[in-house]
DNA sequence: TCAGATAGGGATAAATTTTTCCCCTATTGC
DNA sequence: GCAATAGGGGAAAAATTTATCCCTATCTGA
């Protein structure tokens, strides 16, 4: 695992959340797990786009940051399921206000985001 | 500017909430403009962690997505000031949700985000 | 005259995150 | 035997984001 070499603020809320919210795929990762998709292949399936390493290695910081707890059947071939702990459910009306406001707003936000990215001054 | 090599998602809300609000600091840029430190120097010693340069970087950003507007004023010394758009203010209260999760949740964050961090494994 | 405040940008380095590639376990089906 | 499926992880490369350093300009006050 990568070491920090330069330590996070934790002064306020807002910094708090970040840490345990702001990587690239962590928000979908819990919004799919509450969806009722909790096996890693399902997930890896939803999320296209993340390489199944990545998604790995996020689902283990979701865990450590007991969002997530990750139940292991002894079976063959293997089984995994993730489930929100009843602390990462209280999680689940933020991240929903948050797709609510891009939702709300999409129009808008694709003209300025492809704007910005079609255009890099 | 960095041009981007790998197109972003924006396929829903969550994606492009992400794209203008998921730099380092520019919730916090949005919050202090919001209650009033509008002027560069000001959110600068509001936020010391942060290099002066990303933050006009990330000020810049934020104008492009329409969230604050860029004021000049012809004086000398230049006076300049950030105001939030009315786009902008609409994300406020999606902060403030984000903070008091996070607020309310001070203890056992700090407990777990410390955890991880003290022993990477 | 020199320091400091004001606002900003270019170039480059460093830090961090994400991707890619390859490897391991074990079973089932062909 | 070989491929597919299930679940992982190490190492290194690539992408991206932040930080550092240095430069511009003008005015005010000591």
């Amino acid at each position: 695992m990568y070491e920090r070499k330069i330590i996070p603020n934790l002064n306020c809320g807002l910094d708090l959340i970040g840490e345990v919210l702001f990587g690239k795929w962590k928000i979908r990762l819990l919004w799919f797990i509450n969806q009722g998709h909790q096996r890693p292949s399902e997930l890896q399936r939803k999320i296209p786009d993340a390489s199944r390493r990545v998604l790995n290695i996020q689902l283990k910081e979701l865990e450590e940051h007991e969002l997530v707890t990750r139940k292991i059947f002894p079976v063959v071939p293997p089984k995994v399921e993730y489930s929100l702990t009843e602390f990462g459910k209280t999680l689940i009306p933020v991240i929903a206000q948050l797709g609510h406001w891009g939702d709300e707003n999409e129009a808008h936000l694709r003209d300025v985001i492809l704007r910005q990215l079609v255009n890099p001054d």
